[in-house]
DNA sequence: CTTAAATGAGACATACTTGTATCATAATGA
DNA sequence: TCATTATGATACAAGTATGTCTCATTTAAG
């Protein structure tokens, strides 16, 4: 299992962006299926994830930080409250498949350290902004902040939903989430 | 298998109301975990339903049929449109248990063709009161069919969330929900 | 009270999934 | 070219869930 091996990276990456494409059609997908769906044998599927479970978080920290990674430029750009919410959607719809999969999966995670303090750490911030963006008069401070965080959520996932069933593109998606987003806070 | 006999009647109810919450917690949950939370034995629960995808497909039907009765009082008040949507709202999220049950088994429940009909019927009603709302005036034109539909999902999603985390209760959310709702269709 | 029937407990076969191990093959890299 | 090594195919043991069946017990109904 040398790391630098093309046949070793080809493998790798096909399992990867194989699973979180079936993991988050069919979360019960079994390890042959994922194998099968990846191109490889169950066998090289079991010699890159030691178990199901060990897959699993793997996939969960890489769509997290991904995720993370992607909100960087948009910390970096000094926003805060709702601009910053919008720029985030802006980052994270086009990307959605990655987010979605946390949301299916943040309860088999919960047991990782690791997985549990990316994912509070990105959920603070996106409170955070929620607060800001009341003090700034861009939130009504008569929404409970929970209903705000949750319905981000939601909307992000009704958002991908559109996607992947082919109603929307990505574009028109992410306007007309910025756009209820953007209404619904009054 | 006397359907008046009092056992009878005991043990299923029993069985499809533990069926119901164990199922939007774990929709992995075994037969013999639904029959211990249900306090029945397991050939028990193989004797109302002969197996493990039937019981789902009954309590789909179940939901299904009790929302769309919960509704028919909504149908005959004359309503359409957005006045209709939020009276549909608000009775449905005090029963958001069996509306979200639905939500999660859709896909088994898909290769029935009762559930399929029944399902696509209450689509059919949500889709005419949001063009009847576009029609009125109080939903923009400009936001997609699909969108406001699939974001009344989710929203109603995120209320019975917050309802479940005890973060809200059954009014608080209603009342954000058919707040934030409203405004999104601007 | 007496009969009929639903239940609970548990044994059982079947099938399926997981994770391990082996071996021949094919592709990589030096 | 040649040695290395990742891979695919396959067999395998162990564990687990499903669905069937039996029998003693309990409970409802007449």
């Amino acid at each position: 299992m040398n790391k630098a091996d093309a046949r070793y990276q080809k493998s790798r990456s096909a399992i990867i962006e194989s699973s979180i494409a079936l993991l988050l059609t069919n979360p019960d997908a079994r390890m042959s299926e994922i194998a099968l769906a990846a191109g490889v044998g169950r066998a090289t599927l079991y010699r890159h994830f030691e178990t199901r479970g060990e897959l699993i978080k793997a996939l969960t920290l890489l769509c997290l930080d991904e995720t993370e990674a992607a909100l960087i430029p948009v910390q970096e750009q000094g926003l805060d409250g709702l601009d910053a919410m919008v720029a985030s959607i802006r980052v994270i719809v086009p990307m959605a498949e990655r987010f979605r999969f946390l949301m299916n999966f943040t309860s088999i995670g919960a047991a990782d350290d690791t997985i549990n303090r990316t994912y509070q750490r990105q959920l603070d911030g996106l409170v955070g902004y929620v607060e800001a963006g009341k003090k700034a008069g861009d939130i009504a401070k008569s929404l409970p902040t929970d209903w705000v965080v949750a319905s981000y959520d939601a909307l992000l996932n009704a958002a991908w939903g559109l996607i992947q069933t082919k109603k929307l593109d990505a574009d028109q998606a992410t306007e007309v989430f910025v756009r209820t987003f953007r209404a619904s806070l009054k």
